[in-house]
Formats: structure tokens, sequence, C-alpha cells
DNA sequence: ATAGGGTTAG
């Protein structure tokens, strides 16, 4: 979008500059007004001659000259304010060339006070001011403005084109108000005059994506192509890109081969997303294939390919690997960066080598690489889960020195780690604390506190702060209402969990696995072993598969119920299925064995070494 | 209009 003004923007200063230079020039109609001009002209620089002064349709061509390189708000500024003082002023497109350099360095707001400048100094803006515009509203979340600003179009008698549209498009998915979008959208096909363009459906794949709602982006691939709108590489590349987050990489590749087929040939974001998907599959292959098959087409892995590659190495627990791949980055001359430094961080935090990763924190800041939040956040969370609350505490006083600002998910952080350490004064604490910083909880920080008090049982608060997120606009989604039933569990409340999993269905929520357990582990747990192992028929039927730790839940609340024989034909089936007795599983067989209750010939059997070999498949 | 990093429930 700031891309097409900046274009269109570049031929309207363009042709616009010939203009002022016309205006700022003598009109020269006959040879003697030449003859004196160019007497004057040349008497002028005969006495000045060692410092000449520019004309103003000079100066004013050095600075439109100089616009595309304002890379700090500062320079903006100066340059507007010469602007302002210019006789004439000049016309609103070097103004407009100022608004968009201020709004790439995303500068939204100050791009606002500017246009208000502009309007008090009477230079009345155009479309392209007005798209610039609306364009930092949509990124403030203000679409109340950004609406007011379209209709500043209509009393300019201006005309929205379909860049406008596709911007307030964008603005409501960012706010994520779909149906507007769509309605605009709609509007658009209805109308005659402002057809959707590929970037009209680019804006709307893309926020389909970020609902993760694949086979909509997908549907809408097809209309655009029927609506003969052929779709180019970047909309090929949102939707590869979202199948392969969603570790549909099959899809994705199928894509990718449609793609192809219609002459659209990939680029390096292409291959980066599809590598990433089956990194994430750990099919390490297929990756290698891939980065050959690029390669091959003289298209080179680049500093967030090889990122992709540290990161999900890391996150497979292969950091040697990591710091293989960040050698051959070195080798390569392709420089890690930022990101790249990060992702072997958490490498090493997520096996608890808080040495090593400070080492690469220290690295980082001796190597000149930008240590960001997420520097902080990474280290402060492997603090918090190696249980170092102060050590995590002391990086978090560290940031604000650093000029950088914890965010939502530096707190929810520190949060989880006092919460998770019993401290859930210190968790309520920080809670009010960021609020006071403007940072805005979301899900996740309710979902970190509300599990904290219920944990330390502290129920009533947790409904409290429950009922406090309901009053928000915020999506409560199944995670916060598991988490609420396994509270209402741990307080003995075995109804009410019941009464709030049976509700579920009717706010449109789903139990997933863990959903299932936490009630099949409360039901065990209140003796009611038989509704229990219905739920596990049920979750299956749901087409909720159990898991391992299904199994085990549900066969120690048979042994504790003295159930043995359900017990042992739960425990054939969950070995049938590949999954094996935990910790605590076996100790209570190995007790039952003690008490000659159960035949040993069992045992070899869940114990996953013995039958890892052999599975039925 | 497109690619990489940090937080949450059994």
């Amino acid at each position: 979008m700031l891309k097409m003004i900046k274009s269109t923007t570049a031929a309207a200063v363009a042709s616009s500059s010939s203009c002022w230079s016309r205006r700022g020039m003598p009109c020269l109609h006959s040879n003697s007004t030449l003859v004196v001009f160019l007497n004057n002209y040349f008497a002028f620089f005969h006495s000045q001659p060692s410092k000449p002064i520019k004309s103003r349709s000079t100066q004013l061509k050095q600075l439109v000259r100089d616009l595309p390189n304002i890379t700090n708000l500062g320079d903006a500024f100066s340059v507007f304010d010469r602007m302002l003082q210019m006789r004439p002023l000049p016309s609103v497109a070097p103004f407009n060339q100022i608004l968009i350099q201020v709004a790439k360095l995303k500068h939204y707001s100050a791009v606002i006070s500017l246009y208000n400048q502009m309007g008090m100094s009477g230079i009345e803006p155009d479309g392209y001011t007005l798209n610039i515009l609306i364009n930092c509203h949509c990124h403030l979340n203000q679409m109340g403005f950004s609406l007011s600003v379209l209709g500043n179009f209509f009393k300019l008698g201006l005309k929205p084109i379909v860049s406008t549209f596709n911007t307030l498009i964008n603005g409501f998915l960012l706010e994520n108000r779909v149906a507007e979008a769509a309605g605009i959208f709609n509007k658009m096909i209805g109308g005659g005059n402002c057809q959707p363009d590929v970037f009209t459906y680019g804006t709307l794949l893309k926020g389909l994506c970020m609902k993760g709602n694949n086979s909509a982006a997908i549907q809408l691939l097809r209309k655009m192509e029927e609506r003969a709108c052929q779709p180019n590489l970047v909309v090929y590349n949102t939707i590869i890109d979202s199948l392969s987050k969603d570790i549909l990489v099959d899809d994705a590749l199928n894509l990718f081969s449609e793609m192809m087929c219609k002459g659209v040939a990939p680029n390096v974001i292409t291959y980066t997303s599809l590598i990433h998907g089956v990194c994430k599959l750990g099919k390490w292959n297929e990756a290698t294939r891939l980065l050959h098959e690029m390669v091959s087409k003289n298209i080179y892995p680049d500093v967030r390919t090889f990122s992709v590659l540290v990161d999900t190495l890391c996150k497979e627990g292969m950091v040697l690997e990591a710091e293989g791949m960040v050698e051959i980055m070195i080798q390569r001359d392709i420089e890690p960066n930022t990101v790249t430094y990060n992702s072997l961080m958490d490498g090493y935090c997520l096996q608890g080598r808080m040495d090593k990763a400070q080492k690469v924190f220290e690295l980082m800041l001796s190597n000149g690489s930008v240590v960001d939040a997420f520097s902080y956040s990474i280290l402060i969370n492997g603090f918090c889960k190696q249980k170092m609350m102060d050590e995590a505490m002391m990086l978090l006083g560290e940031m604000s020195g650093k000029g950088l600002v914890p965010n939502t998910v530096t707190y929810n952080t520190v949060v989880d780690g006092c919460c998770k350490m019993g401290k859930i004064r210190d968790a309520q604490q920080l809670f009010s604390k960021m609020q006071a910083c403007g940072q805005l909880p979301n899900v996740q920080t309710y979902a970190i506190l509300l599990d904290g008090l219920c944990k330390n049982r502290q129920l009533s608060t947790a409904i409290q702060l429950f009922r406090e997120m309901e009053g928000k606009k915020l999506d409560v989604n199944i995670v916060i209402y598991t988490i609420l039933i396994e509270g209402l569990c741990i307080a003995g409340k075995i109804e009410s969990a019941r009464v709030l999993f049976r509700g579920l269905s009717s706010k449109g929520l789903q139990p997933n696995a863990r959903t299932y357990n936490i009630m099949i582990k409360g039901l065990c747990i209140g003796g009611l072993t038989c509704e229990a192992e219905k739920l596990l028929t049920e979750m299956e039927e749901k087409g909720c598969s159990p898991d391992g730790y299904t199994y085990n839940i549900i066969i120690q609340g048979f042994i504790n119920n003295n159930e043995t024989d359900r017990a042992m034909g739960l425990i054939q089936q969950m070995v049938e299925r590949g999954f094996s007795a935990d910790a605590s599983t076996t100790e209570l067989i190995v007790d039952l064995l003690c008490k000659d209750k159960v035949d040993p010939a069992l045992l070899p059997l869940i114990q996953k070494e013995n039958y890892e070999g052999n599975l039925p498949l």
C-alpha cells in the first residue's frame, strides 16, 4: 500500500516539481526580458562567487530529491518546517512525501500531527494525503478516524481509489473486525467503479491467514481466479506461509507446485516458508532437498532462512547442530543477526543451560548486535523456568536502562514465574504494574494468573478475575475454561466443574484433549470412574484422540478405586496404542503386584523400552 | 498485500 502510494506520489511530485520551477523562475516572454534576467542573474553570482544562493525552486528541487532519504523523525520535522517557510508555499505533493517517510518510520501519530500543521498553514490535502492519513489511523487502531477521513474525500470533492479501500480493509482486519472488512470488499464488488485488485485480495487473504482460516483463504484465492484477477507471488507466499505455519506442509507443497505450473516463480520467501514447515515436522531431509532446489534456481538462503533452521533445530533440542548452522552462516558471509542469536539463546534456555545462554547474550553485547526486548524476554524466561526469579527480576529491571520496554509477553513470563513459585502476591503486583506501565494484559496473562490462583487454592479470586476478563472484550478461549474447570476440581467442586464443562459447546467452544483429561481426572478423584470412562469414549467419538496422559489418569483412577480388572483392560488398550505407563501408574501397578492382585506378565508390557520395538500397528 | 525469535491450561 505504502509502496504504491510512494510510486504514484513520486510521479505526482515529478510532474508538480516542474510546475514549481515554472512558478519560481521569471516567465520569459521576450528576448529583452531574457537579457535583463541573464544580466541580473550573472551579476548576482559574480557578486557572491564564494557562496551561491540557490533560488527557491532549486532549493525545493533539492529538498524533494532528499525527501526519500529522510531516515529519522528530526530530519523529517526540520525539512517540513523549512517547507512551511517557503514562499510561495510548495504544493501538497512534497508534503505528502514527508508524511510517507514518517509513516515508514512507523511514527503514525507524528504523521497526524504534521497533517494538522499542514491544515493550519492552509495546505489543502489531496487524495494521496488522505490515503496516507487513513493508513496511519488504521495502524493506530483508530478506525473511527479512518472513516471520518474517508468522509473528507467527499467533502473535498476527491474520489477514493482502490488503495483507499484496501487500506480500510487492512485497518479493520488489524482490529479483528472481519465483518466490516468483508463488507467493504462486497461493496467494491457490487459497485462498478472500484473493483478489487490484487492488493485487495492480498490484504483479505492475510487477514484470513492471521485468523488461521486457511480454507477460507484458499476459497478466496479461487474466487480471485474466477474474477480474472491473477494471483501473484505475494498472494501465493501468504497462503503457503500460513499453511506451513500450521504444519499443513502437503497442502503448502501442492500450492507451491500449482503456482509454478501457473508460471509464478518462487522466491526466497516462498522457500523459507516451506522450509519452516518441513522443519517443524522434523523432516530434515525434505528441508535439505528444498535448500538444494532453491540454490539450483539461483535463489539463495538468507539470514531469515538460516534463522528458521537455527530456531527449529534449537526447539528440537539440537543446539549443537544449531551452533553448526551459525558457523555455516558465518562461512557464507551471512551475518547472524539479533533473531538468529535470540533463537540460539532460547535453545540453551530450553535445555536449562543458562550459562551458555548468558554467553550468547554477552556475545551480542560485545559484537554490536542489537539486544532487543525479545532477547531479554528469552533470557528472563530461561531464568524463570529454572526457578531463578532473582536473576529474572534483575534482568527485567535492567531493560528500561537500555531504553527497552518490557511488553505484555515479558510480563507474562515473570508473572508465570512467580505463580509457579507460589508467589501469588508478587504475581498480582506485577499484573498491576504492567497495566500501570501501559502494557495491556492479554488472554495469556489472564490464563497465567488464573492458573496460579487456582493452583494456590484461591478459587474465589480466580473467579473474580475471570469476571474481569469477561468484562473487557477479551476472547475467552478453551484454555481459560480448562483452567477454571481444573480449579473447580481442585476445590472439590466436581458438580460445578461438570456444569462448566457441559456448557462449553453453548459458548461455541470445543473441549480439547487437555480439557477432557482434566475433567476425567476430576471425575476419577471424585470416585466417578464410570463417568470418566464414558468421557474417554466421548472424546474419541468427537474426534479428539486420547493421549498417554488420558490413559494414565484413568488407569490410576480405576486402581485407586479398586477396579483392577477395568484398569488392566485399559492398560492393554494404552499399550496397543503406543502409550506407556508413567512413573505413578507404574508405581501403583507394582504395588498391586506386591499384593498379588495382578498377573506379573503385565509388567514388561507397560514398560516403554520393552514394547517400543514391536508396536502393534 | 508475503518469510525468521519470547509468554499460557493436564
